[in-house]
DNA sequence: TCAACATCTGTTCATTTGCTCATACGTTGA
DNA sequence: TCAACGTATGAGCAAATGAACAGATGTTGA
């Protein structure tokens, strides 16, 4: 980051660039991950942002599963299934095990079963969540 | 999905229901959360799929913050700022507080700040992932 | 060899998403 | 009172997304 650690130092972007409280500005600023690490992480909230794509996920978590009971278990055609594993496989979120004809995923990202784990176990404890209500 | 009148009446109709282990189905099956809870939790999931937006919730981690600051601290304008607090506050995510024409949010959801408090961790270890390449 | 099979892939299409612009609202100080 | 201000909102548009369909690829057993 830059911010150079001047109390003064954030009327650097053009636009409405009116800070009210600068030092908390420049203080969160300065532990805002970069761009980069912002759009990777978004990447893989993203994965999981899909209710498919997340029981499909949430199989995995107890062990390697064929795309054919995958596809069952999630509720997605074979096709539907294929082509969300393969999402999944380019972001190196599971991977295949292949067996003759067979193909079987795993989960292979320590990050996102915590991620899983997280939500789960928030989705057993909480059963009262009515999101999408209206705002104040 | 509705292969009718196939030539061949053998088995099931189409592909969907061809189970190859049906015990490991069976088990996924009964642990796997309903249908509203997978909605619910892939909608919480979506909110944190976007740069923006993101950056919006990890900059409140540190304490309220008005729009103004949030705007130039995620790099929003004020207008889609605004917009997006209103979606996480349509959630439940965020809450505001006013005070005089200024309007304070801050994270309003452990489950939220748990999530995100994960992404960052694991942003910090892990700075060496390439989502995004290709599949084996 | 062939045919059934399990999976993979490209294309198309409708929906959703996130932003900008213009404007409206409530607050504040002159 | 009024104008500047901080914020909120609706409309509209471009881009991203998810699903269906058709077809391709590699595998197995007869």
């Amino acid at each position: 980051m830059q911010s150079s650690s001047s109390e003064q130092a954030t009327d650097i972007d053009s636009c409405a660039a009116k800070v009210v409280n600068p030092e908390r500005v420049a203080v969160v600023r300065s532990r805002m991950p970069s761009e980069t690490d912002l759009v990777d992480t978004a990447d893989i909230f993203g994965l999981l942002a899909d209710p498919r794509r997340l029981s499909l996920l949430l199989a995995l978590l107890e062990g390697e599963l064929c795309v054919c009971d995958l596809a069952v278990v999630s509720g997605l055609s074979e096709s539907a299934a294929s082509h969300a594993l393969r999402l999944l496989r380019a972001h190196r979120v599971v991977s295949v095990r292949r067996a003759g004809r067979m193909a079987y995923y795993r989960l292979d990202d320590a990050h996102v079963r915590m991620l899983l784990d997280l939500a789960v176990a928030h989705t057993e404890h909480t059963d009262a969540i009515h999101p999408e209500r209206d705002e104040s």
